[in-house]
DNA sequence: CTGTGTCTGTGCACTTGTGAACACAAGAAG
DNA sequence: CTTCTTGTGTTCACAAGTGCACAGACACAG
């Protein structure tokens, strides 16, 4: 009766993890004010320097990216955030400059919240103010395997990795919208070599590729070609955002 | 007058930014509760999965460092926290599993506070949380900036940079205590290259070197020879600590 | 079906960085 | 002073990655 409740309660809301794993009671001190939104690839949500002053939840398959600027214009990728989070004033809290572009890189459904609403739910809510805090370590974590990935990583795992990231937080969709010289920006690197790399992919029935896109053919081998951080980030959110509520055995899924 | 008093009590603070840039009312909040101690180098702050349940404050000029431990027992620096900021529970707010190991790299004066206290400090004073929510964001802009630092720029950049980042935290302290082997790690890279690069900066009168140290000659030179990492966060840390209380103009330096 | 612009595959010369190896020097400990 | 450990300078063969160049292929608009 109970889990029936919590399902049917569940299947109203977005489809975003952070949103769905609010309790019922936690979820109506935010559910009125959340505005519901579509957005395009390559949208721009934030721009450094920007008041922050919104928090975006990526549904479904959407997809964004925390983008720092460089020096020569190139953007360089740090984090991908999807349905597994949300974007804007996570850390911070809002109100603040920020430092870094976030972009729509896959098109979906999202849903928008203003930072003052969410500020006064949490200090409504301990639990609800617990679950942000959580995501927020969460994302750091995410946010330090990125640093030391970058450091020692090679190209090759690297763009495995991505692909990976990417199709976990899209259903495993297996078809990924995105140019060679796209990839090779967000990873930082020469885009001949990252078409090598893709073609190495390809050679090995790992991928396939059409003008823009890859094709995930064997998932398994993808991720043995890249390295482990995205499970160990994985894991972090397992072990992190478990236990928030005393009765967390039931709404787990 | 005002100004005095102001003078008198920052001198019995300890030697960190963050404590100094309190209010009278916000440091009272906490003040009691703070415990002075000092730390070795090399020392443990926090193992991956502990209980975070205490921050440190480094004063003067004791440097802390995040580590990723990796998969090769290579553990890679993320950023570097210094007497300007804390850690231990910055984002998380604690009382969850650590990502990062963090070490003392170079010894000197701490101060500890468990999170709990902090925790009810914050519910007290709106602009005390506020500090400490801006201080997140800082953390934050340092490791988006180290993300894409280790992606795109080069070997002599960042070891440029990793000095500069150390001696901007100890009062321009020249002398820096570590072996090329260290900082190598530290890095993700080979020693025997760093070694290369700092035979380089010797050669053009940047630096000296003597066994496990570095003397800091042109500090401009070696600047030049950074990216300019640690100038962006920089600039972030002074826009967003800057205007968290309304007389902010009284308390600058 | 034709043109057009973008994306891709590949070659090449080159730079950056690796990792192992080894001789030697500095410094601490006896 | 001697011994031993640890850090440093340097070499070498090699791997990884860059940046440019260019031909062809694809997809799309007309």
């Amino acid at each position: 009766m109970l889990t029936q409740t919590v399902t049917t309660l569940a299947r109203e809301r977005p489809y975003n993890n952070l949103l769905r794993r609010l309790s019922p009671p936690d979820y109506a001190l935010i559910a009125s004010y959340l505005v519901e939104d579509q957005a395009m690839p390559n949208e721009l949500l934030y721009r450094p320097g920007d008041d922050v002053q919104i928090v975006h939840f990526p549904c479904g398959p959407a997809l964004t990216s925390y983008l720092v600027p460089n020096e020569d214009g190139r953007d360089v990728e740090t984090i991908l955030v999807g349905r597994e989070g949300a974007v804007g004033g996570i850390v911070s809290e809002g109100f603040l400059p920020a430092y870094t572009r976030i972009v729509v890189k896959f098109g979906g459904p999202f849903v928008r919240l203003p930072l003052s609403r969410l500020a006064a739910a949490k200090l409504q809510s301990k639990t609800l103010r617990n679950v942000f805090a959580r995501y927020a370590d969460c994302m750091l974590a995410q946010m330090f395997q990125s640093t030391a990935c970058n450091a020692i990583h090679s190209i090759e795992q690297r763009t495995a990795k991505w692909i990976v990231a990417a199709m976990d937080r899209t259903d495993g969709e297996p078809t990924v919208p995105l140019t060679h010289e796209q990839l090779a920006t967000l990873l930082g690197v020469g885009r001949s070599y990252v078409s090598r790399v893709v073609q190495t992919f390809r050679a090995e029935g790992v991928l396939e590729t059409r003008r823009g896109a890859f094709m995930v053919r064997d998932f398994d081998a993808l991720k043995q070609r890249s390295c482990l951080c995205n499970e160990a980030v994985k894991t972090h959110f397992e072990e992190v955002l478990r236990g928030v509520y005393p009765t967390e055995q039931a709404a787990a899924g």
